[in-house]
RNA sequence: GCUGGGAUACCCGAGCGGUCAAAGGGGCCGGACUUAAGCUCCGGUGGCAAGGCCUUCGUGGGUUCAAAUCCCACUCCCAGCACCA
């Protein structure tokens, strides 16, 4: 029968969109799957990446349905930011129309796919229905204490003409654009995401991230046990707070050393001939960016600030260093150094000739007595301390020991540092939320009145490439206004939010997507967002930015009272890279673009290899999806892509794969056509086949909830299909059978290649969608009568026969036509029984089962005493290489040993299936003695092992 | 340097104490079909005169009656962080 596939899979969607089928409603009765893909930002097409990304949450949507959950499908653009920005001034536009226009072209391409999302919650940040609830929250956020505006250095790219947050500087570049970022001083909007710290670091413990994403989060946040020391300044009153995660280093410390930037400096050395050298190192180390900065600190540098410390326990009179590899921002900027136990202070100390004193003992170095050429960094015991009583403390003990003699001195106290920053939340752009502030001459920063929400965005702005900065800051209309709270004139702040504060809720907004009063009703997000969405597929590269930014946002709405949820994502997928072949110089290791297939590297000149490279427009070893879904369909694209690799691995695109998957879908369709005509006969693997269908739904069933897509694809368009292929080549040809064994099987199909499922399914007769079919509970009784053990066992017959008539064609110059089948005789079973029996009670076979063999009625048969012998060990306790065959043998082969199983008839039956299965012209079959013994090879019959031989 | 994840046959990939010379797919080889190629179907794909034996799951040790699987050390790959005290 024809099948088109642009039509037919055209025609699906269209039925799927009229009938509503994926339109979620709130319905507390049912179990829900919250299925979210990390939505995209539209810069024109689909790339290949996202098909992987929603391939995989498609299916599981899909398959959640078939199991009866109440699924929440949605999709929507994160659509504010730069890219739209310098688009609308190359076509002198605005961004408004670019990401318009953008996201209908993506969205067309989504719905090519055959994705099932609920198009009716689509959200777009940019629009005004969206980023209003932004400004609302905000204000909340505000009144919570939660929003502050600070002075302070941060990162400013150049490039796009804004400030980043921390978690948007990588490798001292901008995420975005990749130019290196810079230090400035600006007043900035943050919110206070340090006051969640520890609740984000320690509820990592009890969600299901990847441990990559876990272990990122957790260096990020960067918790460090420790306790902040003060050290008083001889003939001042001022005192140098340092912070120390090793105290149990404290009196070997022979110097303090703050970082150039520390207030304290100036104060300290102002007015001596010390103020100099210092000043010089300051600017030094201001002018260069971070970059350089870390490259210039291998070599320490430091001045003395001509002035002294006491150390609070030893009372020792220390020098005070400023030295430029002390980190102004972490902990207090300051540090007692200890070089015997710490090797940037112990070259440091080298450097300036200071001394340096053990007060650990190292307990594994070979010569501790000789001088030490690094510093030892381990954990000992402590030595040398001018307290007596803390030698001999070691590690945490005299870590606490410490403190808390601090603490009792009043000297010094436990702490924590984190290496998290407050979020940096203001960006100098157009394209975003503007930020629901206004700065007023008299009253200061106020906050904008909740019914003047939303401040919207003007929309009669026109971008040209010779603007830089924020046209907003240009806008009469939009920057003045009044002040709310004295009524003059005032102006309105114009940075606009962080495109990550639209994406650290939206999943809350798909949850009420259409809700006009309120962002979202508390009831309806605890509803779908109950234990995190149930999956939540996206890029690794979100990690520590969205990933973070969405959990600290569940908190603080949480605080706010507005939803119950802790923590936002139940299961977190992060899909791997999708790679296509590149050519490659192995000799300078550089990828090149695929025009240089097959052409000698431009640097070196030898002949280019290929290999995998990530997908990227730069080597352009892209692959467009609309491309191969207009020659292949959606279903074959789908089918490759979830088949390659399972969702977390890296896969290789391959065009030959995608062939073979093609036409492995053409076999599926060929195959269910033929079922469709078949006639009522029926057969004795009728029953087979249901069995078979049974057991591998449960296998199905069970890989799939645990997202082993690729397992379950193996067993729903593979299995499957070997499976009824099977049965055909067995005589089956039963068209109820064929209806029976459909009615699973399509199912199954549709969560990988959903339009191909449902096609059949409709030609099968069914009158409503399959995308809407709810797959009843396995209610199949398998193993009543063995089919499954049976059809196994005739499997291994013939494998082995192939083998067997491998040698026997060696053996002989004449033409093999006639196989004989010798089964072993009956007291063997019976042996074999007895072993079964006996092992399913623990019996100990080795101590007492010869002496168990020996009181059987068999073992006074002296004619064959010495091969029952032989098959007992066999079967029991095996040899030096095997174990017993009652270990080795499955369920299934034990089952059928006790079900006396009878393998000549079996065989028999089934003899002239085996001879067309290995070409010959004949079978015979009988029991070891009930016929010639061709060969001698009676002697190798075994239960469940016949005996072979070919003439 | 620290943290996390890896290394399985020609390639991709499953397995994570015994039924493992190791699923499945690709590629390759052979057979059937066909006038032929393609498609499709069937079979083979570590070595060896082969129902057996030998060698193999990064390298070297160890535990065990038994190791791809557990333990220890090392090497290499990938990712993140990095003078963070």
């Amino acid at each position: 029968m024809e099948y088109n596939i642009q039509e037919t899979e055209i025609h699906w969607q269209r039925e799927w969109a009229k009938s509503k089928v994926f339109e979620a409603k709130l319905d507390s009765k049912k179990p829900k799957f919250y299925c979210l893909e990390m939505f995209p930002y539209p810069s024109g097409n689909m790339h290949m990446g996202h098909v992987r990304n929603y391939s995989i949450g498609d299916s599981m949507a899909r398959f959640q349905r078939l199991m009866g959950k109440n699924v929440l499908y949605p999709m929507g653009y994160d659509s504010f930011g730069m890219p739209a920005e310098n688009a609308a001034k190359k076509e002198q536009g605005h961004p408004h129309n670019v990401t318009h226009r953008n996201i209908a072209s993506i969205r067309a391409d989504q719905e090519r796919m055959g994705y099932s999302y609920d198009w009716n919650r689509s959200l777009t940040t940019s629009d005004v229905e969206y980023y209003r609830w932004n400004q609302e929250i905000f204000l909340m956020l505000n009144e919570k204490g939660l929003v502050e505006r600070r002075f302070a250095p941060v990162n400013w790219c150049n490039d796009c003409d804004t400030v980043l947050a921390n978690e948007q500087v990588k490798n001292n570049r901008c995420w975005r654009c990749g130019l290196e970022v810079i230090q400035k001083d600006m007043a900035q909007w943050f919110l206070r995401m340090t006051d969640y710290s520890d609740q984000l670091l320690d509820e990592l413990d009890n969600i299901v991230f990847p441990e990559n994403v876990k272990s990122m989060q957790r260096n990020w946040i960067g918790r460090s046990k420790g306790v902040n020391i003060d050290f008083s300044i001889v003939g001042s009153n001022s005192i140098i707070e340092v912070f120390t995660t090793r105290p149990d280093t404290i009196f070997g410390s022979t110097f303090v050393t703050l970082s150039p930037e520390h207030p304290l400096c100036e104060e300290l050395c102002k007015n001596t001939d010390w103020h100099e050298g210092w000043e010089k190192l300051r600017d030094e180390c201001s002018k260069m960016s971070e970059f350089e900065r870390i490259n210039m600190l291998k070599d320490k540098k430091g001045v003395f600030l001509g002035r002294y410390a006491i150390n609070p326990l030893s009372k020792e009179k220390v020098p005070i260093y400023a030295g430029n590899f002390v980190v102004a921002s972490y902990g207090t900027g300051a540090v007692m150094a200890v070089p015997g136990h710490d090797q940037r202070d112990f070259d440091f100390a080298k450097k300036y000739n200071l001394p340096i004193k053990n007060v650990l003992f190292d307990e594994h170095a070979k010569n501790p007595d000789t001088n030490l050429d690094s510093a030892f960094e381990g954990y000992g015991p402590m030595i040398n301390s001018s307290i007596k009583k803390f030698n001999g403390l070691k590690g945490e003990d005299a870590k606490s020991a410490i403190i808390s003699e601090l603490e009792k001195i009043n000297s010094g106290k436990g702490t924590f540092q984190y290496r998290l920053k407050d979020w940096l939340l203001s960006r100098q752009r157009f394209w975003g939320t503007p930020i629901p502030m206004i700065h007023c001459e008299l009253c200061g920063v106020v906050p904008v009145a909740n019914s003047d929400l939303p401040i919207e965005l003007p929309l009669d702005v026109i971008f040209n490439e010779s603007q830089s900065g924020n046209p907003l800051d240009n806008h009469h209309d939009f920057i003045n206004v009044k002040c709310p709270s004295c009524g003059k004139m005032a102006k309105r702040e114009t940075d606009t939010m962080d495109t990550f504060y639209d994406s650290s809720w939206y999943f809350m907004r798909y949850c009420d997507a259409n809700n006009t009063e309120l962002p979202f009703r508390k009831e309806t997000v605890d509803y779908w967002m109950k234990d995190g969405i149930d999956l939540y597929i996206g890029g690794i590269e979100h990690a520590v930015m969205h990933l973070l930014y969405a959990r600290f946002f569940t908190k603080i709405t949480r605080d706010l009272d507005m939803i119950s949820i802790d923590e936002p994502f139940g299961r977190l997928v992060c899909q791997g890279m999708l790679n296509s072949p590149t050519p490659y110089c192995s000799e300078c290791n550089v990828d090149y673009h695929v025009d240089f297939f097959d052409q000698k590297c431009p640097s070196c000149d030898i002949l280019l290899t290929r290999r995998s490279a990530k997908m990227s427009k730069s080597l352009g070893n892209t692959v467009s999806p609309g491309e191969m879904v207009n020659i292949y369909g959606a279903d074959t694209v789908r089918l490759f892509i979830l088949f390659g690799a399972n969702p977390e691995a890296g896969m290789d695109w391959s065009d030959s794969v995608l062939e073979a998957n093609h036409r492995q879908i053409k076999s599926i369709m060929e195959a269910i056509n033929t079922s469709l005509s078949m006639k009522v006969s029926a057969n004795k693997m009728d029953s087979w086949i249901i069995a078979k269908l049974s057991k591998n739904r449960e296998n199905w069933q069970n890989v799939m909830s645990n997202v082993s897509i690729r397992e379950g694809v193996m067993i729903s368009h593979f299995t499957m299909l070997s499976d009824w292929n099977w049965y055909r080549r067995r005589g089956g040809n039963n068209y109820q059978t064929a209806l029976q064994f459909l009615e699973g099987w399509l199912p199954m199909l549709a969560p990988i290649t959903p339009h191909l499922a449902e096609e059949f399914w409709h030609r099968m007769g069914h009158k409503e969608l399959l995308a809407e079919f709810q797959l009843p509970e396995n209610k199949i009784q398998i193993n009543k009568d063995m089919v499954l053990e049976y059809e196994n066992y005739l499997h291994k017959v013939i494998d082995s026969s192939r083998n067997v008539k491998g040698l026997a064609k060696r053996h002989t110059d004449s033409k093999i036509t006639t196989m004989v089948i010798q089964t072993a005789p009956k007291w063997m079973y019976d042996l074999a029984r007895e072993a079964i029996v006996l092992q399913s009670k623990y019996f100990d076979f080795k101590s007492k089962g010869i002496d168990h063999l020996k009181s059987l009625p068999i073992f006074k048969n002296e004619q064959i005493r010495g091969e029952i012998f032989k098959i007992w060990t066999n079967l029991t306790v095996g040899s030096k290489k095997k174990r017993g065959k009652i270990f080795t043998w499955s369920e299934d082969d034990k089952k059928l040993i006790l079900n006396m199983f009878d393998e000549s008839e079996f065989l028999l039956s089934n003899n002239s299936f085996i001879a067309n299965e290995l070409g010959l012209n004949l079978v015979r079959v009988y029991s070891v003695g009930e016929g010639l013994d061709v060969a001698g090879k009676a002697k190798v019959a075994f239960p469940l092992e016949p005996a072979i031989a070919f003439t």
